[in-house]
This record gives C-alpha cells, sequence and structure tokens, in this order.
DNA sequence: TTAAGATATGCGCAAATCCATATATGAATA
DNA sequence: TATTCATATATGGATTTGCGCATATCTTAA
C-alpha cells in the first residue's frame, strides 16, 4: 500500500468516520456502523469495502453479522496516524456525535 | 479544514511528494521542487496552490522565486501527520529520489 | 521600455469518485 | 425448502479531479 493510497482512503469523510470508530472501538459490526454514521447500508458496506481491499482493515463474518477491525499488519507509519488521530482532541469533538450514537444503541 | 480534506491533499503523490519535500527541508523555490520531482511547473504549481489554499503551505516571494514552507499555525493533529511521515524510514527510502535529485542540483 | 526568467492560470478533455437505486449472495431459522 | 435478515455488488448519472497546452502575470535587469 503506498501512502497516498491509504491517505485517499481517509480523504473521503465516511470513510474516515467509519475508521475511526473501528479504531477506537475494535470490532465493530456493519449494522452498528450504519446506524452511528446514520448513513444508508450500501453506502458503508461499499466504504468498508474500500478499507478493505487496501489492507486497513478485515473483516470476520460471526454468524449474522460481518465484524471490521483494522488489519493487526498494516505498517507502523499506517497505525501511527490511525492512532494519532483516535487521540486526538481535536477529532473527538468532531466526531463525538458518532461516538455517542453507538454507544447508546 | 476539516480532517478529510487534509489528507485529500495528501491522496495525491505529486502534492505528497511536494509536502515531504518542503516539511524535510524548510523553504523551498518551486524551480526547484519541480527539478526535485521531475514534472511540469504548472502541474507542480497547481498542486502547491492547492496546498496553499487549504493553509497547510505558506508561499513567500523573494525576488524571482516563490518559496513555500509549512504554515505555521497548522492544527497540532495536521502537523504531527506530517512530521511523523517526514521521520518514517519507509517513507524515506520511498521518496528518496527527489530528495537526491534536490541536493545534487 | 523591452527582454527574459519564474510562477500562475484558463481551457478542454479523460479519468476517477461518489451516490442512489436495484439486485444478488449468504446465513439462520421456520 | 422457503423465508428473512444482514451484507455485498452492479449500474448509471452527476460531480470532481488531474493533466497538457497555451498564455498571462510578475519581477529583475539591460
Amino acid at each position: 500500500m503506498r501512502p497516498h493510497q491509504f491517505f485517499r482512503l481517509l480523504s473521503d469523510e465516511t470513510r474516515l468516520r467509519c475508521l475511526l470508530l473501528i479504531a477506537r472501538h475494535g470490532s465493530q459490526r456493519v449494522c452498528d456502523i450504519t446506524l452511528a454514521l446514520e448513513e444508508s447500508q450500501p453506502k458503508i458496506s461499499r466504504h468498508l469495502a474500500q478499507l478493505r481491499t487496501l489492507g486497513v482493515c478485515r473483516d470476520e463474518r460471526r454468524g449474522h453479522w460481518v465484524h471490521y477491525s483494522i488489519a493487526d499488519n498494516i505498517p507502523g507509519w499506517c497505525r501511527n496516524v490511525i492512532e494519532g488521530l483516535a487521540a486526538s482532541n481535536c477529532l473527538k469533538e468532531t466526531y463525538q456525535t458518532d461516538m455517542d450514537r453507538l454507544l447508546s444503541q
């Protein structure tokens, strides 16, 4: 994965919100992400597929549901960016609403 | 500047190469960046304009030349990403050629 | 005032991107 | 087996993006 390809993933706000939610809460179900972000299911699925295709996320089917998590073999510089974002107070404010909806389900 | 807007800037390889060159070497002239990246002058100029428009870089004319540098008022999370990339060994390898050309001028 | 070098911009085109809608697949259960 | 819920993919259109080419602007020096 080339650096600019990774950043292209983060360049869409929906994908970024998905990734931050997954990064902060570990494994997440598609249906929960859809509810938390208040977006359509196909839209979320397509963006998760892009994260998966480039190897940033991995998916795991558990019965009915598919769980997405951060892939454990991503490059270090990549992980640093994700963790830096997840720890950033600025972004915590920006995307707090997603987190709230996720927790209130 | 929203996070996904910043990452869109990094999602183009030419812009990313420009930004890394500027981040590592401080103020850089457009003509030097053009030579180091071996790309056309209008192409470089447009990408630098995007970095400037979103406030990631600033420009300063000194006689004939325009110098670009990282803006000093960018958000912390933003600066962390840039500095993390500049310090990354992975990326040093990837873009070493640009650096070599810049230094050999 | 003109010339020349450095940088920016207007324009047209090709490609990429995003979305909504519709449809397909896969697992669980009746 | 049929049905239902969860998820994925295909299609088509609107918008954005990046590029090359030509040209405009700006600065300095002759």
